[in-house]
DNA sequence: TTTTGTGAACGTGTTCACAGCG
DNA sequence: CGCTGTGAACACGTTCACAAAA
């Protein structure tokens, strides 16, 4: 398959939850045009991505609800379920385990690690807080958050990829080094408030995207 | 001044933070390379970067840590302080309020908002929530984070318009629709679980990006 | 000699525009 | 006729490569 970018992943994304919530409406066919509109994006866009993917729509009707929605679940790998640590007990963590979200789209918090004596061995959620020397192997894990204090995410991130994760989500402003096999997103809330700050300086207001067409 | 991309922001605001460390650090003077390398991009493309807003360099030399960190304070708009208020006073909402590390960056979260009876009235931290209804004009609130369930992020996001707040920070999975002079950046965690599924089913592993040159 | 600053070249993502099919 | 699917055109961000300056 030709490379896709992550602006198109994450498009991808986006689609599936409008599908979703048109599905949940009781739409039957949509077109990309209406799916374009609901993202303020343009409807080659739309066509563009699934593209990439196949054919998933019929000419002059549009795409079937149902069907799209299955076949992007496949696409985004949200056919099966995947087992995701959190380490950093700390504000972060502890908001992520408490958001009931993720477990209904395929993710399953299983483990939760600090280094805290006062967090380890107690319970935080459903789960009990664990010191992460022991994450090992054997816990299977295919996501980890790293919520810790930023000095502390290269070294995690170096045990989690010592234990075979092989995708980290991390919220510590850091550059993280890995390994060419391992797969790294960045929440970075601090570069999103000076990215505000930035813009809101600025003289002129922004300019908005073209509408879909 | 020439469009600036989002992608030079942020780089930008690591800018910022790397010059912060090697201030810490006792350092004088960085090269481009080198702030390339902690950064894991292209020595040109920090210099690109700067280039769109002046010369701070010296050839042969490098840049100044201290003029530099003060330039881009400058250009992210850092040089004054941030009127933020927080929306939803959930785990998000509060892990937000728990986490000193804004203020110290020029962000001051001057007020947080609910419609839970239940959280109305009672203090979040430093801060008693307030009604969402209670949100006017009069606070001045220049950065509004929507930290609300989904199905509140749109009307929540017209309140804080209509309140003259010109920047958002939406954490609800949903494409909010604001006027043109407001700025909105979006912190989409179900996107980024998404897109590391998406990664991780994919039969190869990913490229790394080339070392900085 | 070292390292910046930058026009030009390049590569990649987006949009256009229309052929292809239902 | 309507809407998809897609090659081509376009726009834009990144990298190259070198002149300029310390």
């Amino acid at each position: 398959m030709a490379k896709i970018s992550e602006s198109t992943v994450s498009r991808l994304s986006h689609y599936y939850r409008v599908l979703e919530e048109v599905a949940a409406e009781g739409g039957k066919v949509i077109s990309s045009q209406l799916l374009a509109e609901r993202e303020g994006i343009t409807s080659a866009q739309v066509r563009k991505d699934l593209s990439y993917f196949g054919s998933f729509g019929r000419r002059g009707l549009g795409y079937s609800v149902e069907h799209l929605r299955a076949q992007i679940r496949a696409i985004l790998g949200l056919d099966r379920r995947w087992r995701v640590a959190v380490i950093g007990a700390g504000h972060i963590g502890s908001a992520l385990l408490a958001y009931r979200g993720f477990a209904s789209q395929g993710f399953d918090i299983v483990a939760v690690f600090d280094v805290d004596p006062a967090r380890v061995g107690h319970p935080d959620g459903a789960l009990s807080v664990r010191h992460v020397s022991q994450l090992s192997a054997e816990d299977a894990i295919d996501i980890g958050v790293i919520a810790t204090p930023v000095r502390a995410a290269q070294e995690v991130a170096d045990a989690l990829v010592a234990a075979g994760v092989r995708g980290l989500l991390n919220f510590a402003p850091r550059k993280l080094r890995v390994p060419d096999d391992v797969w790294v997103r960045t929440v970075d809330m601090t570069t999103e408030f000076e990215s505000l700050s930035f813009a809101l300086s600025q003289p002129h207001g922004p300019r908005r995207r073209r509408p879909a067409g």
